[in-house]
DNA sequence: TATGAATGAGTCTTCATTCAT
DNA sequence: AATGAATGAAGACTCATTCAT
């Protein structure tokens, strides 16, 4: 039949729309995609379910544009950190900045990334959209460095290395609470780390 | 309700939840836990489906125990291979062995892997499985170092890091893509960093 | 309910609810009462869904509404054929045309006239506007005959009788495909019949 | 995933299943197909919606089958009836006995067939089901009539227009109602005209 | 023990109709 | 008069779990 998924014009829609989004994904994130319904999604955005289906295809529609909205907050705030670019007086300060990110960052949208992280895993669009913006990411990371002065050797398999020691990092810091590990020590090592595999190519 | 799951004794019956949790967490395994119900795995099992219900509590139990007790197939296989232990008569070798190890693996239960990786994020008894065995794994590796003469200089530490930076190479080598990443490249980054790590601590 | 239908007094308003008949019917014939939704209806004619409700009760009363004014063009176009009157030089001919303009008929408005059809069994209104109309038509065709000279015996039975056997032949001609059945022979057979219907009455 | 649909085994499962397709079509046939949700028809059949879905693969399904299983009873009984083959001892009898036949048939299951004649006209299945059995119907009278000693001379197109004739006065005669027709003479005329089609060919 | 038929609450989705603007 | 956003009841269908045998 006629297509019938209306992209709304009017502000009021607009914003109907966007809670929708928010909300939706919201819930999604705190509760996981197969727990929350049609249902819980309208009354969390204040609106009927009939109207999620002017606006979107379906339940995973939501989810889609969810983290096309709010996936880069989530995951990768710093990409849109416009101050980001400025500071980086030394190396060292690069790097605690980003591992306090991810730190601050995992705390704030706990729960978010863990449910988005599980689809990752399970849903080939989502992982899609990850990926892309984990090489973003790491793009960006390059491009202030070599804007910093660093050599350009093997530069993106570096960055890569360095996001992954810092994602894992941060993760164990937050959620393994393997009781016997020195965080403190394995942070100090994990710098050291970094530091090395960019010996030869800092200013 | 009340507690009706038995304990089968009969060899015939204990067989019959052996083949249960077989074929019910490679279904799940390979289509997802929400992508299975409960007759594909009564029919996988060549059993019927109230009989399920005999031996688990529900569906979500067929996970936990298929996943206690193959989850170490799919994840860390090493920590049952004995001969890991013997043969190593350099670093380099360990650590070439332990990346071999991780992508065959990954490749030979590739969607196992992200199904159950999936879940790790979700549910909080498949994470607790997880970490606990990653702990295991990283206890293990550190035995093996000790053994062979490394000193133990923040090592539980290392090697976790060490396990972290194999793990992400490995997973960016076998689904990422990301097209203009040298992965040739990457790894000799990845062991050289390795090394770097325990540079101190070899013997 | 509050009766909020308006009769449109102005030139735009009447042509937008003719316009809303037109088109409803249309796709009502096209794709069958049940596939086709209001939206769908308001957006084939132009306007919003609302106004729909200002001028028709509900979505069924376009459908009626649409009957009497197209149902004729559908069914009896012959009622509105002026021509028709006239020349009727020998019976042979007005037999003839009357095969032909069914067939015609049938075949330019192909799916109206099934869907429809389908309606004349399930609803009473379209069964009661089509019966009444097929009255109108036999009475129509009787006094085409009575005016060249038929005798009145029982002229009404047996232009109904004739009616039907036409009706019969079309439907096999164009829908049936009744593999075995000699359509040619059929045609011969189904005119000798209805000249032997009316063998005592023609001049 | 696997395939559900189950073909019952068990004495009481096959009843079940029975009674779904016999108080389904029912529901189907006395409402309408649209005017009847699952759980009517659950209810109905004494079942839950549940094991609908476990014999049928929707509710659709139900249709086709009650059409397969009670279509006949409805529309070509004759078919059934054994006796129908002997007692043809004069033609007079025959068109008399399909006459009353029919409309004995038509006021049985009135409504049925009202409903079922409008799929027909709407849906492809429907009308594939019922052109076949009008086409055994019509090779069986034939059939009859051969073997009662009729010449074989475009007898399938002369039976094709009898049961027309024949069905179309019956239809009159039940529903129409035209209160200015009279149908004493209209059987008698359509009689008339049968006998006339068939009077080269009967013994 | 075992079967597999049966349950029915719960899911996503549609759509005639209403309502705020 | 007109718009089109919004409603929410209703529909088809699924599936973990229970139950009669």
């Amino acid at each position: 039949m006629i297509d019938t998924i209306r992209e709304p014009k009017q502000k009021r829609a607009i914003e109907k729309k966007e809670r929708i989004i928010k909300e939706g994904f919201d819930l999604i994130c705190k509760e996981g995609y197969y727990n929350i319904n049609t249902q819980d999604i309208a009354k969390a955005a204040g609106v009927s379910t009939g109207i999620i289906y002017q606006y979107f295809n379906d339940k995973y529609d939501i989810l889609i544009e969810g983290l096309e909205k709010y996936g880069d907050d989530i995951f990768f705030p710093m990409l849109k950190d416009k101050d980001y670019k400025l500071d980086i007086d030394n190396f060292d300060n690069l790097i605690n900045k980003m591992i306090n990110n991810y730190i601050k960052n995992h705390k704030i949208s706990n729960v978010a990334h863990e449910e988005i992280m599980s689809m990752i895993h399970s849903d080939k669009n989502v992982a899609e959209f990850y990926y892309k913006r984990e090489l973003d990411m790491t793009n960006s990371i390059k491009d202030i460095l070599v804007s910093n002065g660093f050599k350009d050797n093997n530069l993106t398999e570096k960055v890569h290395i360095m996001l992954g020691l810092i994602d894992n990092l941060c993760h164990e810091v937050i959620y393994h609470k393997h009781d016997h590990m020195d965080y403190k020590i394995m942070e100090k090592l994990v710098i050291d780390n970094i530091k090395n595999l960019f010996k030869d190519d800092i200013k």
